[in-house]
RNA sequence: GCCCUCGUAGCUCAGCAGGACAGAGCAAUCGCCUCCUAAGCGAUAGGUCACAGGUUCGAGUCCUGUCGAGGGCGCCA
């Protein structure tokens, strides 16, 4: 609707143009938006502001000279030129009458378009390491990864959703030995437990199954295991101390059985993370292995191509790329000492492969505390010659849990931490999705758990939810009065949707695919939430103020149509943000 | 110390890529079910948009500085 508008608008500013009025350029600033005061229409335009003084005229003549060359239309009821300049336009009743049979027609595609012709976006979130189960951080940047997902695919982009696996590096090394050190407790030795281990329940769980399946094959001395190993805290350092706990695991296991207990950890996460994920409605269309990169070469080559070029340098042993040179704050290594590559030159080969494989864009959803990656990520790009601006990193905050008032704690290696997967039990998929949302990403995220709770108005899920169900029992109570619901054809019986509260639910009705591209290109999925949040408020006020059941016939018809056409909104919103939306409540 | 994000009503937050008198939900006060689910609706009250400059016809929105909150600055991932 607002296109049509706008349309209307260029083709009269194209006019003048052509009459040599204005000037050919200079035409950027120039927009249609909606309006907040009734009073001024549904529609503005600012034109007549942003081309006056290059027009060499008063605001308000060429506003007046504008809305003289607006080629009529339909749509158009009237046009006024108000305050300082602004051309205001009002929609005609006939302009909402064609929503309602829109709507119905599109159906689920409702709000859906081909902005992004097809052009292919990668989005990559959570991405958490398989040390641990995903907790209720994961689950926010989960929710929010998934519903900038789904928006981007609505307006049209080709979209895949992708996890990276960190399945290499220390973390899952600290994993494995962690896994090993209680299935040994299990057989029967006495070991200490390193205090840089993973401590959580979950490890003892893979330990207890690998010592089912696996006997004492793995087995060995606690005393031979921690023979003469520098001490851990707080005695000594506990970073050095793992490091040497791994060595010796490997060396007393050998490589194979090393690997077989890092890959049993490895396995057993990642299908709790793939479970947790899927009940909490994320799915994704890649889950990439880190490792699979290195193994391909893909991590040499990538330090080769910055070689190459360049940028590179050896400094103490190790091998650093300028990425100062490129708008990082300070230089950065690519390889350690020992010859062994980093994780940031994991990460370079990681995002070129990325952009080999096709995708025009790609977006990361990172949390917070990684912000300071980013310069050196677009650095890297920039380095060998790709456009950083390919790249969007989009940071979100963490999330905080209160309950009755109390911060719920979160620290991952004591194992002490609510869990994505607790939190789904406690407050169900439909609150958690909708809270995780609710915010911009930027923003700290308080998580009322009383109020996700809670089965009342105050709570927005149940509000949004409620509208739709309360239209399904409304359509239900007409079929058991034996009323026919299945709505005239076209725009027939729709005129006579003439009151304040149906014109002002048509008009919220139809801002929705608006809505839709905004929160996509803005990848701001709360300004959806907040939509259906206005949109299920314009019903229930609706549905307070009028009887849709009545005995006329026609009216029935025409209101019946309105408030399908609202459920299939309110189910296309929640659908994108992957709530339910339920028949009854 | 340097960098990032944030600072809007008592509380939690919107404010649409600068626009016409600053919005919503809680909480407070007052109303509304012989009627399609009151998990609902209406009304009242409540704000120098942290502070100071600047850009602009026009600033909550952009720029600079100050103050305040959170986070980040490893040959960790």
């Amino acid at each position: 609707m607002k296109q049509q508008v706008e349309s209307l608008v260029t083709s009269a500013l194209e006019r003048l143009v052509a009459e040599g009025f204005l000037p050919g350029e200079g035409h950027a600033g120039v927009q249609v938006e909606r309006t907040r005061d009734r009073g001024h229409g549904d529609f503005s335009s600012n034109a007549a502001l942003v081309l006056a003084k290059r027009a060499g005229v008063k605001p308000r003549d060429l506003a007046a000279r504008l809305v003289a060359t607006l080629p009529p239309s339909p749509l158009i009821e009237r046009v006024e030129v108000a305050g300082p300049g602004f051309v205001n336009l009002f929609l005609s009743p006939a302009a909402y009458q064609v929503l309602v049979p829109h709507i119905l027609t599109t159906g689920a595609a409702y709000g859906c378009s081909d902005f992004g012709a097809g052009r292919r976006v990668q989005v990559e979130f959570v991405s958490a390491n398989p040390t641990g189960p995903l907790h209720v951080g994961h689950g926010r940047g989960a929710a929010y990864g998934a519903v900038v997902a789904n928006l981007l695919a609505a307006v049209g982009f080709a979209v895949q959703r992708e996890y990276y696996v960190n399945d290499a590096g220390r973390q899952m090394d600290i994993l494995a030995v962690s896994v090993w050190l209680r299935y040994l407790e299990l057989c029967g030795e006495e070991t200490p437990f390193p205090s840089n281990g993973y401590q959580g329940d979950y490890v003892w769980d893979i330990a207890a199954s690998l010592h089912r399946e696996q006997g004492d094959a793995y087995r060995r001395a606690g005393s031979q295991v921690f023979a003469e190993l520098p001490p851990d805290e707080p005695v000594g350092n506990r970073e050095n101390h793992i490091d040497a706990l791994i060595a010796r695991a490997r060396r007393l296991l050998g490589d194979q059985d090393y690997r077989r207990v890092f890959e049993r950890g490895l396995e057993h996460l990642l299908a709790d993370i793939r479970d947790d994920l899927s009940h909490f409605g994320v799915e994704y269309d890649e889950w990439y292995s880190e490792r699979s990169l290195a193994e391909r070469g893909a991590v040499e080559q990538a330090v080769e191509r910055l070689r190459a070029a360049g940028h590179l340098y050896e400094r103490d042993g190790a091998l650093w790329f300028c990425s100062s040179a490129f708008g990082d704050e300070k230089d950065r290594v690519v390889a350690r000492d020992d010859g062994r590559t980093t994780y940031f030159a994991s990460d370079i080969a990681y995002h070129l492969d990325k952009l080999a494989r096709g995708f025009e864009r790609l977006i990361d959803v990172w949390g917070a505390d990684h912000h300071g990656y980013v310069p050196r990520v677009q650095a890297a790009l920039a380095a060998l010659g790709e456009d950083p601006d390919r790249l969007d990193v989009l940071l979100v905050q963490f999330a905080s849990l209160y309950r009755s008032g109390e911060r719920a704690p979160m620290s991952t290696r004591s194992g002490d931490f609510v869990t994505l997967r607790q939190l789904r039990k406690e407050v169900g998929r439909d609150a958690a999705r909708f809270f995780y949302i609710m915010r911009r990403c930027e923003q700290h995220l308080d998580f009322d758990l009383d109020l996700a709770k809670s089965r009342s108005a105050d709570n927005p899920v149940y509000y949004v939810q409620y509208a739709h169900a309360r239209i399904c029992s409304v359509l239900r109570q007409a079929a058991e009065k034996g009323i026919a619901i299945a709505p005239s054809p076209g725009e027939t019986n729709l005129e006579l949707l003439t009151a304040t509260h149906e014109r002002s639910l048509l008009e919220v009705l139809s801002r929705y695919p608006e809505v839709i591209e905004a929160a996509a290109l803005t990848r701001e999925p709360h300004q959806l939430a907040h939509y259906l949040r206005e949109l299920a408020n314009d019903f229930h006020t609706y549905y307070n103020a009028h009887q849709f059941l009545v005995e006329n016939r026609r009216l029935r018809d025409a209101r019946i149509k309105l408030i399908l056409a609202t459920r299939q909104t309110l189910r296309n919103g929640l659908d994108l943000i992957g709530v339910s939306a339920p028949e009854t409540m």
